[in-house]
DNA sequence: GCCGTTTTCGGCCCGACTGTTTTCAGTCG
């Protein structure tokens, strides 16, 4: 349940990246202000419930959809957020109008260094970091390991040998570390780690929590969660796992691990009458398990990994809906559990019906070996029907992508009688005759207007000149979508997870003009895409523009992206009446008409 | 520094593990 800092990547700050830096900016250069004006306080020393004020104010203006610098345009009184008095709104009004804080250009005079960065390390908090500061004028991770290696870090009082020795191989490690893994990596680590534990015969239940389950785009660690009468007996099984590398800690109920792949496992054994408490600590995000505590306290409740608690009598604790429902709250999906209010929408019996693995009717982007697919036509449509689908789209690459053979016109007639032959037989998946044409830099599509005519979707996507200015990416993007054939915005951000950054253009305007045209956009399935990702889903509906869920798949196992991609929306709060391939084929085919 | 269906003062989310302390602070999730 390790979370980059402690800020949810929120939508706000999402939207502004995608914007290309323009809404929203204001909302993310307050938050990382905030957030290391909270860390130089706590590295001097003050108040801890003032540190804690700025990390949940920045965590309060993380979670807004809508700039700060609009709310103030519009003379919203900013002290009535929540989190934020009127010493803090004066502070984000400064930081609206200046870029930059005076408080936070002081302390970081009197505080210099990289204090950020020392904090970031495991085992290193403000206190030790405070002592390193006073005591050895430690202000650089170079000082450290200096430092460390004179061996002057042990003698401090609260250190010792081994935490300068595990200081100094942090700060080492720090340089070719991969810190998040993608879902299909984890999924790899997942399924034979949880099938060794099974079969240790300790466990009761168990599952994986953490952003694993509440399906975040990548994966930092595992949190898994146990229920058994034999801790030890879970915990020595754990321990006891083929590929793991090293042992970080180890108790009675808990224990944490690194497997062979660097990834770090957390492991934590419950009683039976618990695991409901614990899956739900465990999922987090810490920012929602903050705000659920602070409803059950509100309620004169405690809650904690073990149940939630009346006057020191548990009251809920064996499932899930157990600990909401003692909130007064209905059971809450892990996808949503990111405190961009799903608690107020809980509250008010407006939590959505988020779409299910079974509303998906079809796939409509996928490739065969005619341009860089591995299988067949046919393999693909046989695999599509084996998945329960009942339609999918054919949408090999356009010529310009040479690298992937892409269709001339010629070759995609030729397909287009194969699929009609297809079709005929009957008993297959209706296959429909689609094109992922290119858009070209310069915003047109890369086949004539007559042969895209005769398809029945077009799906357009960027593969090159990624890095375009946001103004100039904008106004090529606003051009395809404005193309009369264009039916489907693929992977419109084009990025690859922990590879390519994605590229920026003013989202806003781009899904606006989405809707306009009655077109769609893509969650691509990819797990190295995921694009659009959460936000993007939610700024569609947002928008009124129907997203397809998609494979992108290019063998016949990938159908099982949809479900990568379906998590995605889930996240974005998406409905099956948002979602374009939950629909029949011949309500389909009218939505589709509208484009073509 | 924020906040109030017990409160405008006195609270602020909770517990396990480690390394260091010889009774617990610091860190982490």
């Amino acid at each position: 349940m390790k979370e980059p800092s402690d800020k949810p990547e929120a939508l706000a700050n999402e939207i502004a990246l995608a914007a290309g830096s323009r809404v929203g900016a204001t909302n993310e250069r307050i938050v990382a202000i905030f957030d290391e004006i909270a860390d130089l306080l706590d590295v001097e020393n003050a108040n801890p419930f003032r540190v804690r004020a700025y990390r949940n104010a920045a965590r309060s203006i993380g979670a807004l959809t809508e700039d700060v610098g609009a709310m103030l345009a519009r003379g919203t009184d900013l002290a009535t957020l929540p989190g934020i008095g009127t010493d803090l709104a004066g502070k984000m009004r400064e930081i609206a109008e200046t870029g930059g804080s005076e408080l936070l250009t002081r302390l970081r005079r009197e505080t210099p260094g990289q204090i950020q960065m020392l904090l970031s390390l495991p085992g290193l908090g403000p206190r030790r970091v405070h002592r390193l500061e006073h005591d050895l004028n430690v202000h650089t991770m170079e000082d450290l390991a200096a430092a460390a290696r004179e061996h002057r870090v042990g003698m401090l009082p609260g250190f010792g040998p081994r935490t300068e020795q595990r200081l100094l191989d942090a700060v080492q490690a720090r340089l070719d570390r991969h810190r998040r893994f993608s879902l299909d990596v984890a999924m790899r680590a997942v399924d034979p780690l949880m099938a060794h534990l099974r079969s240790c015969g300790a466990a009761q239940d168990l599952a994986v929590a953490g952003s694993y389950r509440r399906g975040r785009d990548t994966v930092g660690d595992l949190d898994i969660a146990v229920a058994s009468g034999r801790p030890q007996a879970v915990i020595h099984a754990f321990l006891a796992y083929g590929q793991t590398r090293s042992v970080i800690s180890a108790g009675s109920t808990r224990a944490s691990t690194v497997l062979m792949n660097d990834m770090q496992v957390d492991l934590r054994v419950v009683p039976a009458s618990s695991y409901g408490a614990a899956l739900v600590y465990l999922t987090g995000s810490k920012a929602h398990n903050v705000a659920l505590r602070k409803m059950a306290q509100a309620r004169g409740l405690k809650l904690n990994e073990y149940g939630v608690f009346r006057q020191g009598r548990k009251i809920a604790g064996r499932d899930e809906a157990s600990i909401y429902e003692a909130l007064g709250l209905p059971w809450i999906a892990p996808e949503l559990r990111e405190d961009t209010g799903e608690l107020d929408a809980a509250r008010d019996g407006k939590l959505p019906h988020l779409v299910e693995a079974r509303d998906i009717q079809g796939d409509l982007h996928v490739h065969t070996n005619e341009s860089d697919g591995v299988d067949s036509l046919e393999a693909m449509v046989m695999a599509a029907g084996r998945d329960g689908l009942q339609y999918l789209a054919i949408t090999d690459h356009s010529p310009r992508l040479g690298i992937t053979h892409g269709l001339n016109a010629s070759r995609l007639a030729a397909q287009s009688d194969a699929i009609d032959a297809l079709n005929a037989k009957g008993g297959l998946p209706t296959i429909l005759k689609g094109i992922e044409v290119d858009i070209l830099e310069d915003g047109s599509l890369d086949l004539p207007d007559a042969v895209l005519g005769r398809l029945d979707l077009v799906v357009g996507a960027i593969h090159s000149h990624f890095d375009l200015p946001a103004d100039k990416q904008t106004a090529r993007l606003l051009r395809a979508i404005d193309h009369p054939h264009f039916s489907i915005l693929a992977h419109p951000f084009a990025r690859l997870i922990g590879e390519r950054e994605a590229c920026r253009f003013d989202a806003v305007r781009v899904f606006r003009a989405l809707a306009e045209r009655g077109a769609c956009v893509e969650a691509n399935g990819q797990p190295r895409r995921l694009d659009v990702w959460d936000t993007g889903c939610r700024l569609a509906k947002s928008s009124g523009v129907q997203v397809s869920i998609a494979s992108d798949a290019h063998r016949s196992a990938d159908f099982r992206n949809l479900a990568w991609g379906l998590t995605q929306a889930r996240r974005g709060w998406l409905e099956a009446a948002d979602v374009l391939n939950t629909r029949s084929l011949s309500r389909l085919r009218a939505i589709l008409k509208k484009t073509m």
